[in-house]
DNA sequence: CATTGATATGAATCCTACG
DNA sequence: ACGTAGGATTCATATCAAT
């Protein structure tokens, strides 16, 4: 499989030559299908420039949702069973691609908001200020697994869970790549920080990620950034070759985050091999964080208070007065008098 | 047309009978069809009690997709020409409920983000906290007209104009309506201040406002304390009996925003009718706000600067160096050696 | 009465590695 | 593939009890 490479062509015909099964992460930024009519002038009369491009161009909503389900069905032969897809859009064609990614059995993990924190107001007054845009994340199917950096995402939100909800501002001033006319060169390019969330989120170090709507080239971009591959599909030259050199710029970083060193699980080791290489010691006492006495550990590897034998989660969660909790986190050892989790000694262990 | 009041029974079955063209406002709030599988626990191991309702129970799509459509087609029957619908939903249903209605032709005006303050989180760390709700808000049809209190709107967001992403919190505390056991008496009461907001922005003093799933009488309860008239349809009779009872309470408030003061527009009275009464003269000299001498009034309504004869919003525009500018708030007279607005004066030939 | 702290709860498609 | 044991996981707010 190809890598860092961008394919020029017909979308839907440079999918199907794809193998199956072959991509990490997909992320879609198709047209929106904006069914705009009249010019739109802004407030003091001058015209206002958005989307009119002949790649958003539809016959009719029949039209479009064909188009649609021909690279959404393909993306979906494409991604691997435990890869994910991303697709943006806004409400005229976000409904669509709901609809269809639904019936193509992908399955739903969120939807995404994008509230830019600038938006184009509404010039005329006439309804609310469209101030967002939609993404819509899902697994390959209901029970698939998928990569889901959470507690990366939590980091990067003061410390609390992400939510669905993202406040971001619209990709202007010098990341807004520029014709020779100095206008935008591209009507809808992504911000940079968007698929930063998004790659980050939900992809490893060295995955692959597919966008068949590659545009200049912001995802590409991106994933070089984090130390990502991708595969760009695009038909517009004059976008290629703006998004070649802007990656070709690109410096790849890695740390803690882009390796998502954050989401390494505790090390799973038994009470049974902390007795054997002398961390812990049956008949041991076991007490809570504030000294207090609570049970005693025993060789099957459960521990007894004074009325019963049970798992050390089954016992932490009595003594809460709650049905479930982590034990490794509740119970500590007297070591030179002293209280010492347990949970630590699974990583002197480990050392 | 029967008024205030709560139908019992199968909503499409009701929907049916009621007579065409003969709603201001549709606000619908219908099965989500969540798709939960097993018990969720929170954290601390107790069970989640979310939607677990038989009325959110479907067999697949298509029987969600023909449910939504027999209801949504009724509604846009029932549906005066000049009236809006909003509906309400989450990532599983929204998709398909956008769908059906741009399929019905529909013509969407905003999708709304309701964005919740204080969402329930995820209790796994699975996926982001689904933190809102989308509501679509869609005119009878593409060039419908429809009614939107903009500046009502603007108003009451601190006088900047109101967005597609609105931050409200759950509907929680003593608006909750209890049961007896003073658990939650419908799983998914929504907040007054929603409604508000949503009958505040599209709708007039004394419109009739349908909810085809009225459940506890939120929109009742609401419409009735701004002065709109509601016509409810509701199976559940423990739901109809304890609406009835809250709504029953509610005392209607009148005001500059129930009554949509802040959209009355200035009137429209020619410079010619002006002139009738003698407020304006030909060859009045019109002075910009700095007292400096612009143009003159001539014969025709149109205004002379040293070069061109041009109507009074085109010579304040060429003056502002813009394509547009309305002339009535950028030209002055002078009477006893003031500057008065011209705009002023059509103010004064309505007394 | 004011302040602090514990408890309850809200439209939820909510685990995963190992045997 | 499937069952099971291990063990990882929460935020804002309202209410109410205690100080």
């Amino acid at each position: 499989m190809k890598k860092d490479i961008i394919l020029q062509g017909d979308c839907v015909q440079i999918l199907k030559d794809l193998p199956s099964k072959s991509v990490d992460l997909i992320f879609a930024d198709p047209p929106y299908f904006m069914q705009t009519q009249n010019e739109l002038l802004r407030v003091n009369g001058e015209k206002f420039n958005g989307v009119d491009d002949k790649w958003d161009k539809f016959e009719s909503f029949e039209a479009y949702d064909k188009f649609c389900h021909n690279w959404l069905k393909e993306c979906k032969r494409i991604l691997k069973d435990n890869g994910s897809i991303w697709v943006i859009g806004s409400f005229q064609n976000i409904f669509r691609i709901g609809y269809i990614m639904q019936n193509l059995s992908f399955w739903v993990l969120n939807d995404i908001i994008w509230a830019k924190t600038n938006p184009v107001p509404n010039f005329k007054g006439t309804r609310f200020c469209n101030s967002h845009e939609s993404l819509i994340w899902c697994a390959k199917n209901k029970n698939s697994k998928y990569t889901f950096n959470y507690k990366t995402m939590k980091f990067l939100n003061n410390n609390k869970q992400e939510k669905s909800v993202w406040n971001l501002a619209l990709c202007t001033g010098n990341e807004r790549l520029k014709d020779k006319n100095n206008k935008k060169l591209h009507s809808t390019q992504k911000p940079e920080l968007l698929l930063e969330k998004i790659i980050l989120s939900s992809s490893k170090e060295k995955d692959l990620i597919l966008d068949p709507f590659f545009g200049t080239g912001t995802t590409g971009a991106v994933a070089r950034r984090l130390g990502r591959h991708f595969l760009g599909i695009e038909e517009n030259k004059i976008y290629i070759d703006s998004a070649k050199i802007r990656i070709k710029n690109i410096k790849t970083i890695s740390n803690e985050l882009t390796q998502a060193k954050l989401e390494i699980k505790p090390p799973r080791i038994s009470l049974e091999s902390l007795k054997k290489v002398g961390l812990l010691k049956d008949n041991e006492k076991f007490y809570d964080k504030n000294k207090n006495f609570i049970c005693t550990l025993k060789q099957d590897n459960k521990v007894r208070d004074k009325k019963e034998l049970l798992s050390i989660h089954k016992m932490a969660a009595k003594h809460l007065n709650k049905k479930n909790h982590n034990g490794w986190n509740f119970f500590y050892v007297l070591r030179n008098d002293a209280l010492k989790s347990i949970d630590s000694l699974r990583y002197e262990y480990e050392k």
